[in-house]
DNA sequence: TTGTGTTTTACGACCTCC
DNA sequence: GGAGGTCGTAAAACACAA
C-alpha cells in the first residue's frame, strides 16, 4: 500500500468512525468554497496504531511531554527561539523524541511566546489610553473652570465701566477725589471676589485696560 | 460524574528564502 | 524545489465548577 492509499484509508476509516468531523470540510454543491479550503489530517490514533503504536489494543494516546523534556525545550527556546535543523537532531537525541516533535514543539512555543508578547503590548496600550482619557477629563474641567472665570470678570468689567460711566455723570470735575471721598463701599462693591491664598485674585480678575478694546478711557482710574 | 473551558500536541495549508 | 517559518485548527489532556 503506497502512501496515497494509505491516507486514503485512515481517511476512509476516520470518516467512518467520526462521520461528523468530516462533514463540514466537504463543500456541498453551489456552496460558497471556503477561502482556504483545508484537507481534513488524519488521525495520529490511527496512524500510530498502524504503525504498531503504542497504548491498549494498539490505540494511540497522545502523549504529553515530560516535565524534564519539556524543561530542556524551554531552556533551549530561551537560548534562541528559531530552531536550526542541528539543534533540531541534537535535542530530539538527547530528549528522546521524534525531530518532528521537537520542531512542532518549537512552532508551538513560538506562537505562545507571540501571543503573550501581544497580550503584554495589549495592557500596555490600554493602560497608556486610560491614562490619556484621565488626563483628558482633567483638562476639559480646568477649562471650564477657567471659562466660568473668564465669564465672572467680563461681568465685573462691565459693571465697573456702568459705575465710573455714572460717576463721570454725575461730577465730571471731580470725578476721581468724589469717587474716594465719597465712597462707603469698596470700590468692588459687594461683589465678591474669590481671592486665592497666593493673594494674586484682582491680577487673575482684570485684564489691563490698554489691551481691551474701547476701554481705554478707564485708565485714569486704574 | 459530567459538562465546559483551557492548554498542549500535532498537522495541513500556505508563504518565504536560499 | 525543499526546508523551515506562520497561521488556523483538531483533538487529547487537563482543570474545575456544578
Amino acid at each position: 500500500m503506497n502512501d496515497q492509499n494509505v491516507d486514503d484509508h485512515n481517511f476512509l476509516f476516520i470518516s467512518q468512525m467520526y462521520p461528523s468531523v468530516y462533514t463540514s470540510s466537504i463543500p456541498g454543491q453551489g456552496e460558497p468554497k471556503p477561502a482556504r479550503p483545508r484537507r481534513r489530517r488524519k488521525s495520529k490514533s490511527v496512524v500510530v496504531a498502524e504503525a504498531g503504536g503504542e497504548g491498549s489494543n494498539g490505540w494511540f494516546r497522545k502523549r504529553k511531554l515530560s516535565n524534564e523534556q519539556v524543561r530542556m525545550l524551554e531552556m533551549s527556546f530561551g537560548d534562541e527561539h528559531k530552531l536550526e535543523s542541528e539543534r533540531k537532531d541534537r535535542l530530539a537525541k538527547e530528549l528522546g523524541l521524534d525531530p518532528r516533535q521537537v520542531a512542532v514543539w518549537f512552532q508551538n512555543r513560538r506562537a505562545r511566546w507571540k501571543n503573550k508578547r501581544l497580550e503584554d503590548e495589549y495592557t500596555r496600550l490600554k493602560n497608556a489610553h486610560e491614562n490619556v482619557v484621565v488626563e483628558k477629563c482633567r483638562l476639559d474641567s480646568e477649562v471650564l473652570h477657567l471659562k466660568e472665570q473668564l465669564h465672572d470678570a467680563e461681568r465685573e468689567i462691565q459693571r465697573l465701566a456702568q459705575k465710573v460711566e455714572g460717576a463721570i455723570s454725575n461730577s465730571p470735575i471731580s470725578s476721581s477725589v468724589s469717587i474716594e471721598a465719597n465712597q462707603t463701599t469698596p470700590f468692588f462693591g459687594d461683589y465678591e471676589v474669590e481671592v486665592g491664598d497666593d493673594c494674586d485674585g484682582y491680577e487673575n480678575l482684570f485684564y489691563s485696560p490698554k489691551y481691551i478694546d474701547g476701554f481705554e478711557w478707564m485708565s485714569p482710574f486704574m
